[in-house]
DNA sequence: TTGCCTTATTGACGCAGGTCAACGCCCGCG
DNA sequence: CGCGGGCGTTGACCTGCGTCAATAAGGCAA
């Protein structure tokens, strides 16, 4: 029987003001603030809230959990995922600074997955009655949070139709794509950067096998596409990296 | 070369008064109208067009073009559908009276996928401005849309997890339960029903081929859980196909 | 009805990726 | 600084589903 208990889940973390408003905050042209005036960024400010700080594998929420807020990310990244009936993990998304998650939980008002941080992550918390509220009130928010919702469903097929047709090799190479696209909307280099989940991860929201993914990682550094270093990234080529994601 | 015009596609209709109101529809409960009063669905109604009766074949709208309105089923079924870079068709959905589609338009003002009516149909078409101005003034309305589409998110993450870990038997009987359970929400037979969509579009849906497919029915046939005949579909052992569904 | 064309079924075969196993290399901890 | 356990890589083998091909069965037009 194991005793020893996982430092890292679901500590508590004492509430502190980690950064001062959505309106200093270098993200807030990615983020909720998108598309908002500078008056409406103060009266967002006031219902967002910024005391969630996580470590490396803590849980921001569980699966059906009682749904209170959406999150968005200041920094690190998650992965958010859900179990099956027969105890599998689906990993269904990783989620980046500027990014906005746990809107699949406003459906029936338990959070329809988990997530957790793939390394220390500091999120913004949005209660989402107060920001009901507040889209009746302002119109550019309610027609924002439509879009958000909506782009995330168009995120969603596009994934299926990854899963459904693609090989590993163009799973993959779609994967390091929409990163380095993501990357360069942060002003991150596109072509070089850390991963930060696992090559398990990687391989559970693709749909793969670690050792498939291991594979194709040796393949494509063969072809000199990339260059692998454990976690580092460098994409050497990236239009034949897009080529190969639809193929 | 093909001279011959598909007098399916896309033919354009009269438009005519349809069906009353939202409030004598008998798909209310399942619709857009759950969750409002009585007073309110006379203003919902008033922005709700019922003037497009499809055809088999005919497309309710398009991937790309500009994005203006979200549909109700009234009666048939329709397909949702992208096409990848390489020119192949993906299945994102299909849509039963009383569901919505089209909200994966909202994220940039275009339609992200194609919708086609897979037999006769009529729909309800509801003009999204008009649908986002009457959300901020009546909360009821915000909140459920808020809902549709988390669910949306929320059922395509489910469709990621089949596609992503399943079997072939596990997909194709997830699908059946899944249009069980739609019927009988509708009041219709859960255990026998007519498919109104080809064995190209289920497999395509699933990620399979047809002849997986249907070899998939001529199994399940002979293990006495179904019993096929052409599109007609009779469940004959519900449990045992909820079981295969998650194996 | 007859005939044609699309859709579905069934069989034989091959391959991409899963599975099992062995090993090497980080990295965190004592 | 050295040790141990997880993470990643690589190889050998196996299998579920795709592919190709042939045939049957609907369904719509005339």
């Amino acid at each position: 029987m194991k005793l020893i208990v996982d430092r890292n889940e679901d500590v508590p973390t004492a509430p502190s003001p980690y950064q001062a408003s959505c309106s200093t905050c270098r993200l807030s042209s990615l983020c909720l603030p998108l598309a908002l005036e500078a008056a409406e960024i103060d009266v967002l400010d006031r219902i967002v809230q910024r005391s969630k700080p996580l470590q490396k594998g803590q849980h921001l929420y569980r699966e059906s959990e009682h749904f209170q807020s959406v999150f968005a990310v200041r920094s690190g990244t998650l992965k958010a995922y859900r179990t099956t009936d027969n105890g599998r993990e689906q990993v269904t998304g990783f989620y980046f600074p500027g990014e906005i998650l746990g809107m699949d939980g406003i459906g029936n008002n338990r959070h329809a997955s988990s997530a957790k941080a793939l390394e220390t992550a500091a999120v913004c918390e949005i209660p989402f009655t107060a920001l009901e509220t507040l889209s009746a009130k302002m119109p550019h928010l309610q027609r924002h949070f439509f879009q958000l919702m909506s782009r995330e469903i168009a995120e969603d097929q596009q994934l299926i139709t990854l899963l459904s047709k693609s090989s590993a090799d163009a799973r993959v190479a779609a994967l390091l794509v929409s990163i380095s696209t993501r990357n360069a909307r942060r002003k991150l280099s596109p072509i070089r950067f850390r991963l930060s989940m696992s090559r398990v991860d990687i391989g559970n929201y693709l749909g793969l096998t670690v050792e498939t993914v291991s594979r194709v990682f040796s393949r494509m550094q063969k072809l000199g596409v990339l260059r692998v270093e454990n976690k580092e990234i460098e994409i050497l080529d990236r239009d034949a990296l897009v080529e190969m994601a639809d193929a």
